[in-house]
DNA sequence: AACCTATGCAACCGCGTTAGA
DNA sequence: GTCTAACGCGGTTGCATAGGT
């Protein structure tokens, strides 16, 4: 199948952001008129461009049910949880929450879910414990080891010593409450016993992601934790 | 203050799907 | 049934900005 060739065959194809003027335009002109063709939109509308970019302008930024502004904590529930069903399906993921875009829900997915799930030892493809076969535990536990010994030891003499130490022991204890959330995680996965079939609409107790990190929020629900995942 | 790097988000591109001629 | 234009989706890129050196 030949892919769209949508306008690409004009020379003065306008990219790049919109402008303010270009929003009211389009804003103006589909409110007035509805969409119609997309393809004869930019003419219409008054920004020289491409059909598929006044459509993606419109449908993720400027429709009026467009939730804009921070992800809750249940929506990042629910984008987990549909993700560990749907995959990459964004766009069903999208249908899920009201007011937000299969697009920003792919940016908020790569830019912050991403990566928490890979903090708490989650893999976010398989949405399973992935084995670390990196070395940044090894250097906590190198850097834990050390402040221990720092904090047991007789020659803790300086302010220092004793911060070190302290923060050891809450970092040891992260580490803890980290492997046993693991542990709990892993046992229903790694038994004999098949999971359980679920229909698409409800979804499965068995997306323990989700599990694991509504206990993570509730372990991390403190200041440290937003510096936690800026490392 | 200037430069570099990392991050987040807006936008683009290519391909699969769908609808209609 | 076939072909083609248009749409929609998901992956990727590139820009703006914040933070660090």
């Amino acid at each position: 199948m030949v892919g769209s060739p949508c306008c690409d065959e004009e020379n003065s194809l306008k990219k790049g952001r919109w402008t303010m003027d270009e929003d009211v335009k389009l804003t103006d002109y589909i409110r007035g008129n509805g969409h119609g063709s997309w393809r004869a939109l930019p003419k219409l509308a008054g920004r020289n461009g491409c059909g598929k970019s006044c459509r993606f302008r419109w449908t993720n930024y400027l429709r009026p049910d467009i939730k804009r502004g921070k992800f809750s904590k249940e929506e990042e529930r629910v984008i987990i949880n549909l993700h560990s069903v749907l995959g990459n399906k964004w766009s069903k993921i999208a249908t899920h929450l009201p007011g937000r875009t299969d697009n920003e829900i792919k940016n908020y997915w790569n830019t912050h879910l991403r990566k928490k799930l890979l903090h708490m030892g989650i893999d976010p493809n398989t949405h399973k414990p992935r084995p670390r076969t990196d070395l940044n535990h090894l250097l906590d536990f190198s850097w834990l080891l050390r402040a221990a010994i720092v904090g047991n030891s007789n020659m803790m003499t300086s302010p220092w010593d004793n911060a070190m130490s302290l923060q050891a022991a809450a970092g040891a204890a992260q580490l803890a409450k980290m492997q046993l959330l693991q542990c709990l995680y892993m046992m229903p996965v790694t038994s004999n016993q098949p999971p359980p079939a679920f229909s698409s609409a409800a979804v499965s107790p068995w997306t323990s992601s989700t599990a694991i990190f509504d206990a993570w929020e509730k372990l991390m629900d403190d200041e440290t934790s937003e510096s936690y995942w800026k490392d």
